[in-house]
DNA sequence: TTCTAAAATTGAGTCAATTCTGTTTTTATG
DNA sequence: CATAAAAACAGAATTGACTCAATTTTAGAA
């Protein structure tokens, strides 16, 4: 089935992203023209906006990429995570915080936080609030783990410690992308030192 | 000293503010064109952008108006607060939660967080990282008059603890905001029942 | 192969934020 | 009072995201 229009849609929306991601590095993301990611692309300006609603969107596929795969990474600590609270919840967490820059600058981020709250309704808004929510399953699904292991008492409240966990790291998270000279090893361990405060209180 | 410059000065910059106020919450951040804003104001285009750098400085010169009397109305509460540690964070995240929509609507507040994580450096950007600090300094300081009231353990990491349930607090009222169908009820629940579990490990 | 409808592409045009430059108003000074 | 420097103002010009009507390309039927 895979027809020449099949073939030429996914090759042109591939053209688009790389040159969006190639300029937005460059230049930033206003800094890059949706005139010049076009040209770059080898395709018109309205070609682009028949992918895309708005330049947004384009960040938000990139955007999505980056989580889907640090998504991927953590299945494997949840499937089997360090015999320690804290250290479970520690590398889990790294896992995320670690892999944040690989393909995003600290300004894409802000831009994607941005339009996320902006446009909470627009696809990438959708889009990225479903990856949030992905985020924070996990952490509850490490949680859920580490009860059955017997190493989080049964009776906390699973879902309620997840959203915590993930909120405040996300809020972290949030101000680490906001300052250019923050750096990723002081993130880990002020996350890690109110965590702690929860650890001591859910261990077994 | 009060020149007639210093007298005009202070009068645009109230009518400005008050155009825009009004015309936000009529038309919504992006409906409300700056033209528009100086035709109500009764000043020109250029005399605005005189004043404030961007769009958003004058949204921002709103939201400082809101968190302070709600850090104000705060205040209250950590000089006197319930005997009970599951209330006294609730009474003042009431507070903050509850004055929240006073002088902005869902809308603005979306724009202006939006804003300031796009542009952390801009006046706006940086002021609203002030105000984030000033309301978690806040809960801190209730903390600590709780662990002076003997309401909370002695030896648990106030400041630690201050961030992680500012953080909280404050990713669970993104999400709200992010929601127009979101209610504030709902809201306040959804953090108690996280605190709680904070709560019950630093509770004397 | 030829033709037609549907799908996709194009780029000039629109709209609104921001910038720029010349003009007006205020202040300070003699 | 005059007057020159400084500050503030006005609004036309610029810029860049996004739209839309016209054109081109593809798929499939005859």
């Amino acid at each position: 089935m895979s027809g020449l229009r099949a073939r030429q849609k996914a090759d042109r929306h591939r053209r688009i992203i790389e040159a969006a991601a190639e300029l937005f590095r460059e230049a930033g993301y206003e800094g890059a023209k949706i005139e010049a990611i076009a040209a770059q692309a080898e395709v018109s300006v309205g070609t682009i906006y028949n992918y895309y609603e708005n330049k947004g969107d384009i960040l938000g596929a990139i955007v999505s990429l980056e989580v889907n795969e640090v998504l991927n990474a953590g299945q494997g600590v949840v499937a089997r995570p360090p015999a320690n609270v804290g250290d479970a919840l520690d590398t889990l967490i790294g896992i995320y915080i670690e892999h944040s820059l690989h393909y995003l600058s600290k300004e894409m981020w802000r831009q994607a936080m941005a339009i996320s709250t902006q446009l909470p309704d627009s696809p990438f808004g959708q889009a990225y609030t479903a990856l949030d929510r992905a985020l924070t399953e996990q952490i509850r699904a490490l949680i859920s783990r580490l009860q059955a292991l017997a190493l989080v008492r049964q009776d906390i409240d699973g879902a309620a410690l997840g959203e915590l966990i993930f909120n405040n790291m996300n809020m972290m998270f949030i101000e680490f992308v906001k300052r250019d000279a923050a750096k990723i090893p002081e993130l880990r361990a002020a996350v890690r030192r109110q965590n702690r405060i929860l650890v001591a209180a859910i261990a077994v």
